[in-house]
DNA sequence: TATATACATTGCAATATTACGATGAATGTT
DNA sequence: AACATTCATCGTAATATTGCAATGTATATA
């Protein structure tokens, strides 16, 4: 099939699921590295720095954007891309949720 | 295509996106939180718990063990599954880096 | 107005993922 | 030995993802 059958699964799980999906690409990582790096940036940069073409970023960015993780500014021709800080460090949480659930120290097994 | 061009990023990058993949999936995020919970568990109580096929569910047990996010001991006729407490918090850490990467504080744009 | 620049969108080909029935392998039970 | 139970693997169908050329759109500049 190839769809993913969200019914079966809590909306938390879904999310966490949907959000690690966006974050399951290095160039989309790159991306958000990149942007984390230089505070500000647009689309032009991303095709030097990262070696894909210009439609294959902005469907990347496109993503990210859809995700809520970055925003983006219409600056003139180009668009200012940035990090989203409320969304990302809801996202942060929701990572942080999952790890910590999890008692370091047990070994079972 | 489909297929990801891994050379054009670093190892760093390229292992965060490979690990949020596995994470990706609601079903396997229940499979973690059910195991988180139990502490121990087996595949067959899993088909109960999140209604998938068996064999789906053994497919996604693999994933997660390929990763090395958890280890599957055979135990009799069952096997007991568990969360990888080492490979767990490096998991952690490589989440945590980039989260952290960005400065909550400021905001651009 | 004509042209250049910076993205976004569309359409397509190649590959990956999801789900499951059928079957196989290993262990335990009668 | 015959059967049941538990899980893994194989094969297959449906859908999703990745990447890019081509094209579209909006703004700026000559």
């Amino acid at each position: 099939m190839g769809v993913t059958k969200t019914d079966l699964f809590t909306e938390q799980q879904n999310e966490l699921a949907k959000v690690a999906k966006v974050l399951a690409h290095p160039a989309r990582i790159a991306i958000l590295q990149y942007l984390i790096q230089s505070n500000t940036c647009i689309n032009g940069d991303l095709v030097q720095e990262l070696g894909l073409a210009q439609a294959t970023i902005s469907q990347h960015l496109r993503e990210l954007k859809e995700t809520g993780i970055i925003r983006g500014s219409i600056e003139g021709v180009s668009v200012n891309y940035c990090i989203d800080p409320i969304r990302w460090s809801e996202i942060q949480n929701l990572f942080e949720t999952l790890f910590s659930g999890f008692p370091k120290i047990t070994d079972c097994c």
